[in-house]
DNA sequence: AGCACGCCGACT
DNA sequence: GTCGGCGTGCTC
């Protein structure tokens, strides 16, 4: 095997495209290896995923160094990184950069050092003297900051010089290190207990004091003491460890520590509950499969659980892994947000006391360095996190969980490679012989589809738990705003949905107010000519803050002040339309100006722990109406909240996407399961202009069979996922003609490839321009193939810069 | 990412 | 006529 694949870190490389290298005899090559290799100009690095004993190009080049000695990702990594870049159609670099370890990529960098010859140094012009004073100041000077300091074209054009004249040598070097382990210097004695008590007498003639207590400290402990403590109890300086060490009484050694991301979190355990029948029969179901015959080519079963809001799926998560603990197996939690999902986490951490890893955004690099080494050790036995959690490096994976399996966060759409966790999982577990348990209390209308050919079990969790034991779900009202409207109502709060404030207020209880999101806003618009505030950079609806009185861009933040006549017709007309979380704070406050309001949206979040400050604020009564969008949706469990509006349902509805019922089914369902879960019952209401859509009288009667065998109606009919699979295409230019000639080039190129050949069964939509025409300064085309295998056909088309692929989009708009 | 190759505007 | 702009393509 004298010769290596390597998935090589480079921009340009396509899917599934690997590099072929030889490896020298003194090279231990392994797959999964990380490589220093050559690559044109420059030395990158790459990952070793085959190995052969023929080379698949003529003239190889050689690998020039190993990263570690270790391979970085194993062989199963590897499978899973290929199966990656093959459906999302992502540079293979790309989806094995998913799993490497926090700060293991590195540059190489330009490195320059004097030679040790006698060179001759005469002659030097006086740019080459400055460069090398600069050289010589350091023991070594990376090429940057030469360039810093001589500029860029000059440093090269002089190095080249030096180098050549051997005055210099050039070598390159990994760039330094950004993440390493955290390590603290602990002190413990090394002196025998006779030479202690003469050491203690001569340090007390000597009037040392301190280094005498803490000589007879360390005699009385059994190991090891970190120098801070040492400090701490006995209130001494360094100096005086430092003075016993040199006289070898004690010795200083330096030792690895974790940065603990849960260390805050109280671990008094609670009592386990006892589980419900449903429950119970659900975690039978998974432990059987977990501790099944540890047989690779059975394949293990995908669970769909399949419970209301409080119907307790976190207590199935739970003890479904304390028997896959108790089988010998280790498992990932995936949970859509971590912001919002710190209860969950901390309930983890508590059940499970110190073997439990986190892993997510918000830990800072050491953190997640340590968390990662630590989880690679072996001593985790449950890691939890967001969709990047799943490449976690656990030993014995036996179960995957994915919490809120609907969720679109699941989706990565921001960056290559555009994975969907859910179905990646699918395939970890697949490759690891591992079950899987996908949670929801309103399941993807695909995953629920398949539960019901059989291809997942559905476990159904029916009862819904509260403080008091089950308690039934809340009732729910819908309200016509046509009728609203015609009674002479033009205000966003309907009157049942006032009267239903007073009363809950009265009673000194709490009220949620949802919006559906932000980005409906109020816009303003001239109602004599129609015009529109837009963003000049993103030809997005501007939003008008009434704190500010600025109209402001969603997107790119662009803000400009509100004018009092329509730019294009010059009329005083302009009126404010859509409903923004402020106005309806407003109105909640001239209905009830005693009321305390509490708004909850991006603008109001700032810093990092204000979602719980906030939210505690309000689980303490501290407020008693908290407005928000999509946020107050999500799992939060607060049980003084007995009522629930929704301001309008239909903002999610009339949206151009075939997701759109799907989506506004799950939000009014959510937000439904937010009112009564306490000792109260509890109401909601629904404010809408199409009260008879299936969606909503779905969501009103907590009936998702009923939402479900609807919609997939009517994506059978439409030919829509699950019965199809979409290729997202966007093309992004500076120019609007271009990018509009572009995307029909590339609609022409598809639908004649499909034509000749030999790929049927597909259909392009489109081109259109992106629902946000312009995003930062550049505008944006579309186009969707929809088809069973729609990426086939991209196999024939090699599509220029400036496209962005997006396998399985989560959206159309 | 970087570097080379190649085709159109302002200069000797 | 040439120098150089950066659009396009390639790196085992």
């Amino acid at each position: 095997m004298n010769y290596a694949e390597v998935a090589v870190k480079s921009p340009g490389s396509h899917r599934g495209q690997t590099f072929c290298y030889s490896t020298p005899p003194r090279l231990d090559v392994n797959v999964g290896q990380a490589v220093w290799v050559p690559f044109g100009s420059r030395v990158v690095q790459g990952i070793v995923v085959e190995l052969s004993d023929r080379p698949s190009v003529e003239a190889p080049r050689e690998i020039a160094a190993l990263v570690t000695d270790d391979p970085v990702v194993s062989p199963v990594q590897v499978q899973l990184a290929q199966w990656i870049s093959e459906r999302y159609l992502s540079p293979l670099y790309d989806a094995l950069a998913l799993m490497l370890p926090p700060g293991f990529e590195r540059r190489a960098v330009t490195c320059l050092r004097l030679a040790d010859s006698g060179a001759d140094l005469s002659r030097l012009t006086a740019e080459e003297r400055t460069a090398i004073e600069t050289i010589r100041a350091n023991e070594m000077t990376g090429l940057p900051e030469l360039e810093k300091a001589i500029g860029k074209a000059e440093a090269r054009r002089i190095t080249d010089q030096l180098v050549h004249r051997g005055i210099i040598v050039r070598t390159l070097e990994p760039e330094k290190a950004r993440i390493g382990p955290k390590t603290v210097p602990y002190v413990k004695l090394v002196a025998e207990s006779r030479q202690v008590e003469a050491e203690k007498a001569r340090l007390h003639r000597a009037r040392a004091y301190k280094q005498a207590k803490l000589l007879e400290f360390l005699a009385d402990q059994t190991g090891p003491v970190p120098v801070s403590e040492v400090r701490r109890r006995l209130d001494c300086s360094a100096a005086v460890v430092k003075a016993l060490e040199n006289r070898h009484l004690v010795s200083v050694e330096r030792v690895r520590m974790r940065r603990d991301p849960l260390a805050h979190v109280d671990v008094t355990s609670s009592p386990v509950p006892v589980l419900t029948p449903s429950q119970d029969t659900a975690c039978e179901a998974v432990g059987e499969a977990v501790a099944g015959e540890d047989d690779r080519r059975a394949k293990r079963p995908v669970f769909l659980l399949f419970g209301v809001t409080g119907s307790g799926k976190t207590e199935v998560y739970l003890q479904s892994l304390s028997r896959a603990i108790a089988a010998g197996k280790r498992g990932i939690c995936l949970i859509p947000e971590i912001a919002l999902t710190r209860q969950t986490v901390e309930r983890f951490a508590s059940r499970f006391p110190g073997r439990v890893a986190v892993l997510h955004s918000e830990l800072s690099p050491g953190e997640r360095f340590d968390e990662w080494q630590w989880i690679a050790e072996g001593n985790a036995d449950i890691v939890i996190g967001p969709r990047s959690a799943l490449f976690a490096p656990l030993p014995d994976l036996g179960l995957i969980i994915i919490d809120e399996e609907h969720e679109w966060t699941y989706k990565q759409d921001d960056k290559s490679p555009r994975y969907h966790a859910r179905d990646v999982a699918l395939r970890l577990a697949e490759l690891k012989g591992a079950v899987v348990i996908l949670g929801s209390a309103t399941p993807d209308v695909a995953s629920f589809h398949r539960a019901k050919e059989g291809e997942y079990h559905l476990l159904e969790l029916k009862e819904r738990i509260t403080p008091l034991g089950y308690s039934p779900l809340p009732d729910v009202d819908i309200v016509d705003l046509r009728e609203e409207l015609k009674a002479g109502n033009t205000g966003p709060l309907s009157r049942l949905l006032v009267a239903a404030m007073r009363q809950t207020l009265a009673q000194r209880q709490q009220a949620i107010l949802f919006l559906n999101r932000r980005g409906t806003a109020t816009f303003v618009r001239c109602r004599n000519c129609g015009f529109v505030f837009r963003c000049p950079r993103c030809s997005i609806a501007l939003t008008y803050h009434s704190v500010q009185k600025r109209l402001v861009c969603h997107r790119c933040r662009y803000s400009a002040p509100i004018a009092r006549i329509c730019p294009q017709c010059s009329r005083p007309y302009l009126r404010f339309l859509g409903i923004g979380t402020q106005r309806i704070e407003e109105e909640v406050a001239h209905f009830f100006p005693e009321a305390r309001l509490l708004r909850w949206d991006r603008d109001v979040i700032t810093s990092r722990y204000a979602h719980e400050e906030l939210l505690r604020d309000f689980r303490e009564h501290k407020a008693d109406v908290l407005i928000g969008t999509q946020m107050v949706a999500k799992g939060l469990d607060l049980p003084q909240v007995t009522l629930a509006g929704v301001i309008s349902a239909d903002t999610g509805l009339n949206f151009p996407d075939f997701r759109s019922g799907e989506h506004t089914f799950q939000l009014l369902c959510q937000v439904a399961g937010r009112a009564g879960r306490g000792i109260k019952a509890g109401r909601v209401i629904i404010q809408t202009y199409s009260p008879d859509n299936y969606t909503v009288q779905a969501a009103a009667g907590h009936d998702y069979a009923g939402f479900h065998s609807r919609e997939i109606e009517y994506r059978r009919r439409f030919r829509y996922p699950p019965f199809s699979r979409l290729v997202r295409l966007v093309y992004t230019h500076v120019n609007e003609n271009a990018c509009r000639r572009e995307a029909e080039r590339v609609y022409r190129l598809i639908s004649q490839a499909g034509r000749g050949g030999d790929v049927a069964g597909f259909d392009i939509i489109g081109p259109v321009p992106a629902f946000a025409l312009r995003a930062r300064g550049r505008y944006r085309w579309q186009l969707f193939i929809r088809g069973q295998e729609p990426t086939r056909i991209l196999a024939q088309v090699a599509l220029p810069r400036g496209w962005t692929v997006d396998v399985d989009p989560v959206g159309m708009v």
